[in-house]
DNA sequence: GATTCATATGAATCGCGGTTCATATGATTG
DNA sequence: CAATCATATGAACCGCGATTCATATGAATC
């Protein structure tokens, strides 16, 4: 956690900070980010840097918080209103298209978060290991669309959680990503649910038989 | 290239150099792995090291090229002969199995690749841009499908191609991963493709309608 | 046996980057 | 004004890790 001194910084200086750290982290890994360029960028001496922070992991720690905080409030907009409401497709649906947004509205904050996905020690270090998982989230809904009739009785709900959660990523990917595949929209997002739709679907329970 | 010295080396000593470099380099990134370390694993001096390398870059992109083969000849071996006798799914089969098979026997080397796939620049200075990436692969055996009927025409191959080269992804993480999915045989791949076929099958073609 | 060539060895060098430290500045309090 | 905080500053320190270098070893050649 930040010392009380970067609490205290004036607005516009504190947000300096964060947002070179932003620029930063999310120009490689956690390792590979440098203290100075942040300082650099922020238009702070390295030595102020620790007069705000215990350590470079320490700021890394708050920005993912920060993230964190964004996305669930993101999420709490978009969806768990309409938890109940939904049927199993359009609240994936919903999901999906959020995650979209996110990633399109903050491609560094994706990056960030990739770039901590793939460092599991770091990972665990950040979250511990109580934290729900996106796959964890994705098998409570698959549970709940099996047990309406919305979904294929058949199917393994923690591997098709997996699977889920792996296609989350990709859309991450190919929104932020190096974009050879320009979509706007949500039009990827109708595109990956047509997919899927078709593949888990009760067909049996949804239209009489075929 | 690594130099003569290392080529002239026995065998069992040359063998265990790759051993350790293997060891290190699947461990984490390339820039978190360690010349020492592997000196180490590996017995020998430091300075031995640079005998037989230029550098530490110069080791990783070799020990990327042995992986390529390894893969190439398992791929060759298991798909290519097929290629033209086999409709999509079957082949689409074929390409995960051989990916599964792959992750099961050397899951040391696809870490390496995940990592190396993680780290763009790096990924780009080895292969340059020349080489046909997965989904390249994945797009052209889409195409084919598409043309023989087998495909659903409406998809976009190219996104498809993204969400199945995410799905092989997925795989890999899955076998090789934290093993919380503990999954044996090919039954992963057989769950996959059943989730795959039916989104995007040409059902209207394969039986008449519905 | 002397010379040459190939290789081995590990201590020394060097640069990078995180962190600390000694010193300054400037506001607040008595 | 003196004294005490809180914060600012950037040069110095320090460890780590890649790379180099001076020196040894030992086989092959003359």
């Amino acid at each position: 956690m930040p010392k009380d001194t970067f609490f205290n910084l004036p607005d516009e200086k504190r947000q300096r900070v964060i947002e070179a750290a932003i620029e930063e982290f999310a120009k490689g890994s956690f390792r590979e980010a440098r203290v100075t360029a942040i300082a650099e960028k922020a238009g702070i001496p390295v030595g102020s840097f620790y007069q705000y922070f215990e350590d470079k992991k320490d700021l890394y720690k708050y920005i993912i918080q920060l993230i964190a905080e964004e996305k669930i409030a993101q999420i709490n907009q978009d969806m768990i209103a309409n938890m109940q409401r939904y049927g199993f497709f359009q609240l994936l649906r919903e999901v999906y298209a959020s995650a979209f947004r996110f990633a399109k509205e903050h491609p560094r904050l994706v990056a960030i978060g990739l770039s901590l996905w793939n460092d599991k020690a770091l990972y665990h270090e950040v979250y511990g290991d109580y934290v729900e998982t996106s796959a964890d989230f994705f098998q409570k809904i698959i549970a709940k669309g099996v047990a309406d009739g919305d979904l294929d009785p058949d199917i393994d709900p923690a591997f098709v959680a997996r699977l889920l959660t792996a296609l989350n990523y990709a859309l991450a990917e190919i929104v932020y990503g190096d974009g050879k595949l320009d979509l706007d929209d949500l039009e990827v997002v109708d595109k990956m649910l047509k997919l899927i739709e078709n593949g888990i679907k009760n067909r049996a329970a949804a239209r009489g038989g075929c």
